[in-house]
DNA sequence: ATCTATTGATAATC
DNA sequence: TGATTATCAATAGAT
């Protein structure tokens, strides 16, 4: 298309070479853009000039970042199988972490379970309980100290107008009190029987599958924690 | 271009925009590999449908693999200040997985959950029950394998002596059949109540949905070339 | 999948 | 670089 075709081949003249490059780079970074817009797809998109300059595309909404992530996440079950040769001592233990990490995680969602044998998944599982504890303790502290903020919005303006306070006003103070570290039993609040988003109705994680769970961690000590083989 | 324009948004009839999908990546891989020899370019296309298969092209001589860490190390050198400057390419991604990875673990064992907000918190937890219900699931499946091997046993035994079959024998072999992937539901075993209400609490068809997202891959390098389930 | 009428991308040129 | 435009290529809609 243009003025007439070219062989695809590599483009001798250099300045030419950069035109292309620099249009067709333009083109195609606006057909992914396109492309996202139209099927709803999460697309990246990685050039090298021959310079060796970076230009990058990420589909709206998303970052390289994320969609490398997704991406490393996704193919590499039992990718890199450590390249035997010339490797240093400090790479070859990154990459058995890295592998083992991925197991880890792996088996925590539920991925990858053959190897274990019964005491091995109890143990997953006991862990796995106590990670929703936490996350549950914490969603609940979450919640109470946006409910404290917005009480507190509350009564400021009730002042200012008509000193009407929420029914729920005197209750909550006594559960959140002023304490930041609130440790909750899950009855006083009543919504341990199933999923928090079900019985909230906040349909946040589970209708939102397609997109990619944004986890990230911080943890030295991984090792002792985690069921490896 | 077409019989007429389109509007760029997303494209609400299913089956026309997985057809629009499916010509639209091909168009945007072909562009990529035309761009990357035209202009002697190193080019990684990401794509992530919005049913969650992965779609990838890598330029001729390339790897997904070498692209990535080729833009983990350029990208990031100034965030990321992993002081070792002068190493190999891959150890600055690999070390930045490895962080990557703890964080999840370390986060997944209800860990360092600080910084999240309530959604993240949600989609943790979301996370975590599919992975508790897998891990239920697996035991079962283990149980209910240990259960036959013994009672294989016991028939055999049971030959030689006097014939006496466990109470629970024929029960046992319908709940199991002779098959190697066993399937089943908690109340057919009754196994426990402990937390069982949790699982229980989402349908099967919720947690299933994300199991192994396909991926396809076209690269004209035919190493790249790989579908894994 | 295959087939075209159209639109869209772009090579050459300024 | 940026704009113009004659061509060719990609593709929307139909089959």
């Amino acid at each position: 298309m243009g003025r007439g075709k070219i062989e695809m081949k590599k483009i001798e003249n250099i300045s030419s070479r950069q035109v292309t490059f620099s249009k067709r780079r333009a083109g195609l970074f606006k057909k992914a853009e396109e492309l996202s817009v139209l099927c709803d797809a999460e697309i990246g998109v990685i050039v090298f000039s021959n310079t060796d300059r970076l230009y990058k595309f990420a589909s709206s909404k998303s970052s390289m970042e994320k969609i490398v992530d997704r991406y490393n996440n996704s193919s590499h079950s039992s990718e890199h199988p450590t390249d035997e040769n010339l490797v240093e001592p400090e790479l070859n233990s990154l990459k058995a972490e890295v592998v083992k990490l991925r197991k880890a995680t792996g088996r925590m969602m539920g991925k990858e379970l053959d190897g274990l044998d019964f005491k091995e998944l109890q143990q997953l599982e006991h862990q796995l309980t106590e990670g929703i504890l936490s996350v549950k303790n914490k969603k609940e502290q979450v919640l109470l100290e946006l409910l404290e903020k917005s009480n507190l919005q509350i009564e400021e303006l009730g002042h200012k107008s008509c000193n009407h306070y929420p029914e729920n006003y005197e209750a909550v103070r006594k559960i959140s009190g002023g304490n930041s570290t609130v440790i909750c039993d899950f009855k006083s609040v009543g919504e341990e029987n199933s999923d928090t988003s079900l019985s909230l109705g906040l349909s946040v994680a589970t209708s939102k599958k397609k997109k990619n769970p944004k986890i990230e961690c911080t943890s030295n000590d991984s090792e002792n924690l985690m069921i490896l083989d």
